[in-house]
Parts: structure tokens; C-alpha cells; sequence
DNA sequence: CATCATTTGTGCGTATGTATC
DNA sequence: AGATACATACGCACAAATGAT
């Protein structure tokens, strides 16, 4: 029994039911307002489907589908076998974009101590479909339409794909990171057919080197967009089962002429993180004085 | 009748049930594997409700679970009469977000010209709740706890909030905008109580200047993050029903000693903006040599 | 450790409403 | 007007997870 019981007497407005909207509807505007009100508190129980049903007076498939759309909304969250639970109020940490000239870090390179910004590396459910495929070993293979469009080239271009899942140490919290580089800049393929195979120029320590060797001064864009999960990706990022998005950065390395080189990206739960955009103020004194969100 | 036809015949791997998974997950996971492979193109219709249940030797209700639960990944969209269609892989315009030294453009001032960058103001649904209030008409009033927490004061502090809608002139893609000023910072607040009333010192047009008079020089923090649309957010922004998160675009201006003084924030679909972070070359000959994401 | 009550999850059948073409 | 498609609602039964006893 949870600790408070709701009367009808203590519920704001009216019956729902009586108009021509969705029952569910009505319902979950209800309890949507009853979260905002705070009469339901973060992290507090709510009643059971079958009291809430009671209380409605309707069925429990009917509360059942209320309630799907508000953990849809991110405001509850389910748990089998325990009941259903208010949301806590997220707490992001940040992701920071930063642009400059000076030191450059890649994120999936060997050399980078990710320990010692409070990562470690992890294993996650959908390892075990990838057979014997580690995370940060490099992949030579044909890149997806999704890659290939931001590559510039067709869906079965070859590409080195290089991929981890990390964990934050203090909070548990994962990420998904992954780099795609077109294959010719950093190695040669030889052969046809099945035959066919790569031949590394460089190993992948080197690589940002070894492209500004090639195609420098580079340039770089970096986008935010956000999206939902599918398949696998709640599991691997241990992610709330509905109503979280993912937030996909992605920073795209250019030639000097604007050829799209490489791309890196960062998957990562957006009730988590948030992504902070500065520049670097130790190449210039000046503070920048203004930003501009262009439409 | 759809133009084509499944059968069993055609359908890849084997019946779902028999493992201990359940059986909507199964149809799920075959489902989205079809879209993936392409067996279903973008904009094509999927066999009736009906046909995929007696298909998949199941009930309607469980392969609308299956439905809903791609729906709610973004990858089907479901239309009452017409039927299910698979989803458009998403054409995102670019929010830009601009750092450096030069002029600033403060989108919800009176004086910027929406309609040269191709946008023009809408009105929406949830209009008619907010009896009276037009859009970017200068509104006094307490902040929520959302706005209370980004200015760093108590969620009862006076604010001055100011809003629109925006529709893109070409794609018909909306946004909302919201700008909130700390009240103290642009006028003068008279009287306890009910006869409390807010006296301005400035016009919207002029809050740049007047803050940067008392406060400059300004600093400025742009954030990115993404949330699911509740309550009226969907129909105002005409949104796809399910499946689609809400890119949340911040922006706090602060004064030289790190207060926040006000933040203009975007709430725009994710499947047709995403934000992209950039630097004012004009200022400075030199491009940026790195981008960083550092976490 | 086993058992039990509670709570959510899954699945089916059925009926009816409503939007679209 | 009719056919087709999705939407809503209820009832029922049983499975599975959880936490307390």
C-alpha cells in the first residue's frame, strides 16, 4: 500500500470522459497537471494502475495508456514489479564544444587519458552480436547511407570505423563514441572481390597528423541534433526504457578546400548531457561580445 | 489493398514467440529489420493492422504495440483512416550558434528583420488558453523553476517574458522562442502585494544597450540539449505525434562578473533542426585550426 | 530459502467509434 | 454511401518482477 490514498474529494476538476476527447487523454492531462502542481512529489510512488482505475473509474488498459504517455513525455518512469514512479528532474552534465587554434584531442585516440577526465571504457549487452569486434580496434568497412552523407560519398565507400562505449566513473552514466574515416586518406585498398583488403598508412594515433600532412590547414563543423533510440541503444546506454532522446555531436573534419576527411560523433543519453558551445579565449584576450542564434 | 503483398514466404529468419522475449518486441525487432533492409521505402504504406497480425499469426492489439513502439523511435508514422507509413529520413535545417566580436541580434527584439531570414510569426492552438496575451509583448511575471534555476534566483522572482512562434516561410517547420529578463535589470518594481506593479526603464527594443550600459562588458553561455514535447507542445509546433524530441537552444547572457541577466532559449522539432556551433571568422584572419569536444 | 501479496507486463477477444478515400 | 483503416475502451487471464514475511 502506498502511503497516501487519494480521495476523490483531494482531485482537482472534474470527471473526465465527458467530452468528445480521448478518455486516456483526459487522463493524462490530469496526472500531467498533478506533476506540475507537485501533488505528486519527484521520486514518489504513484498508486497502483488498479486504484488509479478505480479512481478514474475506468479500466486498467485505459490508465495503463495514460500512463505510457506521460513516461513517453519523461515524466514517469515504470518499473516492473515495483509500480510507477515520478521522474527526478534531470541533471546534466556538459559536453563542450570548443573552438580554437591551439592543442587538438581526439577523443577516440589511444593517447587520450580518458581516465583522467573520469571515463573508463565498458562492455555493453550488444557486444556479444559482434563477435570478437573490440571497442577502438580499427574496422575497414562499407559505410552506412548515414556516414556516407556526411562523408560525401556512396553507401559503400570504405571507411575505417573505430567505436567505444564509455562510463562515467562518478555518475555511471554512458556515452557511445565512434569515428569514421575515409579509408584512401589513411591507407590503400588493394585487390578486388573478396580479395580485396586494406593496407594501413597510419596507425590511428596518428591519423589527425597524418591528414593535416595531407589536407591541412583543416577546418571543422560541429552539429547537435537529437533523435530517439532504437534497437539497442537503451541497453547499451543504460538508458530510462521511454521518453529520454539521444543527443548525437558530431564534429566533422574538412580539408583545407572543404573535402569531409573524418567525422567523430557522441552518442548520449539527453537526460544526462547537454552540449555547451565556447571558444577559446586563451588564443585571444578579448571575450567574445555577443552570440548570435542564426535561423 | 496495398500495393503489395507478404507473405510468409517472403519474410526473413522465423516465427517470433517461441523464445521467452515477448512476442511485440519480436514483431519489433523483424519490423524495424525490414525497415533497415529497405523492404519498406520512405512514404510507403505498411499492410493494415489486420494483415500484419494474421502475418505474423498474432492479434491487432499486439502488432499495434509493435507499431507504437516504432512510432515512438521515429521510424513509422501512424495515420488515422489512411494507414501506417514508413518515416522520411529527417532534412534538418541549421540553428547557428555564432561566438565572437561584432554586432548582436537579439531575435525577439522588435527591431529584427524575421521575415528577410524567411520566417514569419504564427499563431498556435494554445493561443487560445492565453487569453489576451499577444506574442512578444513584454509580460511581467514569476518565474517558473525551470527559468529560477538558469538566472539564479528563487522560482517567485519578477521576470519580464517575452515569446513567439515562428513558422519557416518555405518549409512551414515551427519554433518557439522565449526570452526572460531578470525585471530588476530593466525597470523598477513598486507596491506589495496586489498593487505590485512593474515600471520599465526600458523598451525591448533597447535591453541590449540598457544592460550593457549597466553590466558590460557581457558574457554568454549557449547550451543544447533535447527533451519530448508535453502537453500542447506537439500541436503548436505541428509536430509528428510520437517520436520526435524537441531541441532545446539556450542562451544566457551574463554580466562581467558572471551573473545571469537574461536567457533566450529555442524549442524547435529535432527531425528538422539541429544546431551547429560556428565562430566569427570576420574577426579574425585566422580559422580555427581545432574543435574539441571535451567532456 | 521459500512463500506470498502486490504491482506491472503480455496477450487475446470483442465491440464500437471515427477518419479517410 | 460504403469500404477500409486506425482509435478507443473493456474484460479477462496469466506471466514475471519485486519486496516483505
Amino acid at each position: 500500500m502506498t502511503s497516501h490514498n487519494r480521495t476523490p474529494d483531494t482531485e482537482p476538476d472534474t470527471q473526465p470522459g465527458t467530452k468528445g476527447r480521448a478518455v486516456w487523454r483526459e487522463i493524462t492531462d490530469f496526472m500531467r497537471n498533478d506533476l506540475s502542481d507537485g501533488y505528486y512529489q519527484p521520486g514518489q510512488a504513484l498508486p497502483g494502475e488498479s486504484q488509479l482505475a478505480d479512481f478514474y473509474r475506468t479500466s486498467r488498459p485505459t490508465v495503463r495508456k495514460a500512463i505510457a504517455q506521460l513516461a513517453a513525455e519523461g515524466l514517469l518512469t515504470v518499473s516492473h514489479g515495483r509500480g510507477t514512479f515520478v521522474r527526478h528532474r534531470p541533471d546534466r552534465r556538459l559536453i563542450t564544444i570548443e573552438h580554437g587554434n591551439g592543442p587538438r584531442a581526439d577523443l577516440l585516440s589511444p593517447a587520450y587519458d580518458l581516465r583522467a577526465a573520469g571515463w573508463e571504457p565498458v562492455s555493453v549487452p550488444s557486444d556479444a552480436a559482434r563477435e570478437g569486434i573490440e571497442h577502438l580496434q580499427p574496422l575497414t568497412h562499407s559505410c552506412g547511407v548515414e556516414a556516407a552523407g556526411i562523408l560525401g560519398v556512396r553507401s559503400s565507400h570504405t571507411v575505417v570505423y573505430r567505436f567505444a562505449f564509455w562510463q562515467h566513473t562518478k555518475t555511471r552514466a554512458r556515452i557511445y563514441l565512434d569515428s569514421n574515416t575515409l579509408a584512401e586518406h589513411v591507407g590503400t585498398l588493394e585487390g578486388q572481390g573478396i580479395d580485396r583488403h586494406f593496407i594501413p598508412d597510419a596507425e590511428p594515433v596518428d591519423y589527425y597528423a597524418h591528414l593535416a600532412d595531407k589536407h591541412g590547414p583543416l577546418n571543422w563543423t560541429t552539429t547537435v541534433h537529437a533523435e530517439m533510440p532504437t534497437g539497442d541503444t537503451i541497453e547499451d546506454l543504460r538508458m530510462e526504457p521511454t521518453g529520454t532522446p539521444v543527443l548525437v555531436i558530431r564534429r566533422v573534419m574538412l580539408s583545407h578546400d572543404g573535402r569531409p576527411l573524418e567525422f567523430t560523433e557522441i552518442f548520449a543519453p539527453a537526460d544526462r548531457f547537454e552540449a555547451t558551445s565556447s571558444h577559446d579565449h586563451g588564443s585571444s584576450n578579448a571575450a567574445a561580445d555577443y552570440a548570435v542564434l542564426s535561423l
